[in-house]
RNA sequence: GGAGAAAUGGCAGAGCGGUUUAAUGCGGCAGUCUUGAAAACUGUUGACUGUUACAGGUCCGGGGGUUCGAAUCCCUCUUUCUCCGCCA
């Protein structure tokens, strides 16, 4: 959610900034100004209502006490205010709402350096490695991988639950478990805590990071107590600073966590969603701060740093995407994403997306810091996946068949166990 | 799932219809004293809204109601605790 302060600060300017976003109705922040005086004038006609009550009735209790009748009177008076008021209220209260759910739908302002563009073919590639290597020989691609070591089985997870929920078996199972710990143990090292959050979150917490209401078709909902599968750890680990304050001195919070994720998105089919490339569960470890607004940017530049340095040592072949305003999340001010080539498809698959969130998430969650004057500011958020399992597994696996099996990468081989599949 | 109790400022804890603009203690902050610290003493210390700054307004788990007036009375929901039942 966008500050009022912003918006009434510079419409004009703010305006040019969604309009790098692609937002179609930029005439919403006038309107969102325009409910905003509406607000202020109909509060202090309330207010001064309020206040004349208020001051009455302390006058009813000296009178009463005093036997005054003069007492009636003023009981009268304030009955009348009371239905002045009434009216008034229910005005006040629509305006309110209007100013909301015109506010909520107005994205975060992208970065500076956020390159305009509408589709994924606009981002601007930042780093790429500089050899592509060639697919090994007689290579084949990791649902037959898959198939051929028996270690997934995408139609035992269709037996089970249904398609996009696969079976990870024997080594398959291990090298999860595996890579789970890799990145936990590479988050630790970079001084993020480990919380094992609740994979079902409540209402006000989905709503809280903003997957309520306009998403509330890509999370799986247990209708029967109101509760939401999470579709990433982002939901539980941010929503634990929902309404705190924090100390200055508190910064920079750092949190890792794997959960499984849940996602129901009921998008395309076909060559883009086999194999592992799209799942409805799949595992993932994510790294979120919260931090100082001055230091929000060298910390999203850090959290880079960290994927980065977990794809070199899984040696995998990766490039790093500024996104443009058109393939940015709703909620982002900047979004770097990281993919990994699938040397069997021949073709880039996201495993990561690294973002700052600057204030709009904050505002939502009422999340701020104290300063020396005691001075309430927002905090900035940031999170990342460091990262998504499945399609760092197919990556991994494709790149790593030999005539002999599947060779599992060194860092890998002291939580596997094992140094190839076969 | 059943029965009972409770929810008040960072924490503890008073208040049970009108000087509550929420007592008091702890904690926090500032100061006095001290070479420094501790102790002691003094002062200060909630959130939101609003104003250039005042003023004013709202908030005692959420929502609704009674009343001229509600932290206080009523209804309802939620959560927590205790006991019982079930259970990895």
């Amino acid at each position: 959610m966008l500050l009022l302060e912003v918006l009434k600060s510079d419409p004009l300017a703010v305006k040019a900034r969604l309009a790098i976003k692609n937002f179609p109705q930029p005439e919403l922040v006038d309107v969102v100004i325009a409910l905003d005086e509406q607000r202020k004038s109909s509060q202090s006609t309330i207010d001064l209502l309020l206040s004349e009550r208020n001051k009455l009735s302390k006058e009813i209790g000296l009178l009463i006490k005093n036997k005054d009748p003069k007492a009636e009177s003023t009981k009268n008076r304030v009955a009348e205010i009371k239905v002045e008021l009434e009216g008034l209220e229910v005005t006040h209260q629509q305006i309110e709402t209007d100013l909301y759910e015109n506010l909520v739908q107005l994205p975060n302002l992208p970065a500076d350096i956020v390159p305009s563009g509408k589709t994924p073919e606009d981002n601007e590639v930042v780093f790429q490695v500089k050899e592509i290597p060639a697919a090994p020989k007689n290579s084949i691609p990791h649902w037959e991988l898959a198939k051929k070591y028996q270690i997934i089985d995408f139609e035992l997870g269709t037996k089970l639950t249904g398609p996009g929920f696969p079976v990870y078996r024997g080594k398959g199972a291990i090298l999860q478990r595996a890579l789970i710990n890799f990145f936990l143990a590479e988050a630790a090292e970079a001084g993020y805590t480990e919380m094992m959050v609740p994979l079902m979150v409540s209402e006000a917490s989905a709503f809280a990071t903003g997957q309520l209401p306009d998403k509330e078709g890509q999370m799986y909902h247990a209708t029967t107590d109101n509760l939401y599968l999470i579709p990433t750890a982002e939901v539980p680990l941010t929503n634990i600073y929902r309404d705190v304050i924090l100390e200055e001195k508190e910064f920079p919070i750092k949190m890792t966590g794997y959960t499984p994720c849940f996602r129901r998105e009921a998008g395309s089919y076909g060559k883009d969603v086999r194999g592992l490339n799209r799942l409805h569960q799949f595992d993932k470890v994510e790294i979120v701060q919260i931090q100082h607004p001055d230091e929000s940017y060298a910390a999203l530049d850090q959290m880079c740093k960290h994927v980065e340095q977990l794809l070199n040592k899984l040696e995998l072949p990766y490039r790093i995407l500024r996104l443009c305003g058109g393939d940015m999340s709703f909620a982002s001010a900047l979004t770097y994403d990281f993919e990994v080539f699938s040397v069997a498809q021949e073709r880039w698959l996201e495993v990561s997306s690294v973002s700052n969130f600057e204030t709009f998430q904050a505002n939502r969650l009422k999340l701020r810091y104290r300063t020396a004057d005691n001075k309430k500011i927002l905090a900035h958020t940031l999170n990342g996946s460091a990262m998504a399992l499945p399609r760092i597994l197919a990556a991994l696996l494709e790149i790593n068949q030999t005539e002999e099996g599947i060779r599992i990468p060194a860092v890998l081989q002291k939580f596997t166990g094992f140094d190839i599949i076969q």
